[in-house]
DNA sequence: AGGTACTGCATACGTCGTTCGCAGAACAGG
DNA sequence: CCTGTTCTGCGAACGACGTATGCAGTACCT
């Protein structure tokens, strides 16, 4: 007749001091599964291979963690522990939050495998909610309306991942040359060339080697014009810049396509 | 001793008009996995409950499909396929990518799904590849490098995903009342309540209720600033003053790019 | 006509997340 | 100190899933 509980793992305490004292700790769980994640990505992240990395029998993590999902989280906050913030703090709310960007980024490559497990989930342990505050501390000063902030904070947050994404894909092509990759390479190239897709052909077939810029110059040109776009004062922006009628949604999109 | 194909499901013909006519073909698949997908979610699609609905035997589908990711791939393209291009070409490309991002945006709230299906995964279909044409040819008069477009296009799609995300979940707040989400606010607010977080207390208990925008001002007002902050001319917004650490030498590879 | 190459399908294998029940260990109260 | 309660780890098992394999039939090609 216990059932209750289902709250999130972050509000049930760790130990409920009754019994004998526990073998293992969530820490020590989730740098577990951290270290199987980092040596052979998510999907080897498994119940029963953390628990023979632990020494532990199969289903006993269930007596620390819910479920799988809840084991992800304690990964993901874990990493979250990583991130430094003695380089905040500089005065410019721009810099500051460069600064996080940058601690994003060695994170996510630290561990790549945080860009596929938070693509879906939106971290909410104590680690990700200090990152959190430390980006909303470094948004203080600036007269904008708080929603404003926390909407900023999100794409913010978004365009991390995805340019350190693209980084990653990219940094593996010089290793291990993923099979769909090359075969996804073939068929974008080959679409190019069929002809229909002209704007295609010539932006694949650009300048390749060319005065290239390097991925950290990209990382930080992109967020400055991202982040300046974003946090303009909030009575400007509403407007297009072409004088266009003002927010008319177009007609709703394509209807529901259920059944053929 | 037949091994070698190995290709993206793209470059496979879909029949090989040899034996007898196919009963099932993939369009139908994909739609029978939408159909689901739209029902009961993401991990409503597996094999079994596809090739029933379908009304073929439960390994069937490995004629059509090599793998699931495969029958996930076909799914992606054909809701891409609901995409309209009537309200484009106005001359502006910023009023062009709106465009684009309202028919993103009505895909994904017709089916849901596609945001965790897309979020570790980059469509290249040839409805996606479609796509991405009509994103460049927006962006075509635009005297800017083709790489920093594509860039902005992989932000972009990136930030409407973001948003649509936002929005799903909060439509979702108001009929289902998923049991994780509520532990989710009751935690970050017991959190912000603790006083260790002054900054996200203030922005939690803002003014909620308020001369609160829509979802959609909010919608096209991000995007806006994000695009116009995005595709400035090439030679401003590289200069930062921020000496930072984990600086790496460039990667190597010159090919992968940020697709949609 | 006959061979060949494909079809749908039933079955099976291995793995995964998760549940259950039990033997033992620590604490609480007397 | 003893006893009962409450927790612990754990072995075994369940159900579902992705996928491989082998077989019988069918339609095209020569």
């Amino acid at each position: 007749m216990t059932e209750p509980p289902a709250r999130s793992i972050w509000l049930r305490p760790e130990r409920a001091g009754r019994g004998p004292a526990p073998t293992f700790d969530r820490d020590g769980i989730a740098a577990a599964g951290i270290a199987l994640a980092d040596a052979d990505g998510l999907p080897a992240v498994t119940m029963r291979a953390v628990a023979v990395a632990l020494g532990a029998g199969p289903a006993s993590l269930y007596r620390y963690v819910a479920t799988r999902d809840e084991l992800l989280e304690l990964m993901i906050d874990r990493v979250y522990g990583e991130i430094s913030y003695a380089e905040l703090g500089s005065g410019h709310w721009l810099d500051d939050l460069l600064a996080l960007a940058w601690q994003s980024r060695g994170v996510y490559l630290a561990h790549p495998w945080l860009l596929d497990a938070t693509a879906t989930r939106t971290p909410v342990g104590p680690h990700a909610v200090t990152y959190l505050e430390h980006a909303l501390a470094a948004l203080a000063d600036l007269d904008v309306r708080p929603r404003t902030k926390l909407e900023a904070i999100a794409i913010f947050n978004a365009v991390v991942s995805t340019l350190t994404r693209a980084e990653v894909i990219q940094r593996r092509a010089g290793q291990t040359i993923p099979q769909w990759q090359q075969a996804q390479a073939e068929y974008l190239t080959q679409v190019a060339m069929a002809g229909h897709h002209p704007h295609l052909a010539t932006a694949l077939t650009g300048q390749p080697p060319e005065a290239e810029d390097s991925s950290e110059s990209l990382f930080e040109r992109v967020l400055t014009r991202v982040l300046t776009g974003l946090l303009q004062p909030d009575d400007i922006g509403a407007t297009s810049v072409h004088g266009r009628a003002e927010a008319e949604p177009p007609a709703a999109g394509p209807g529901a396509s259920a059944a053929p």
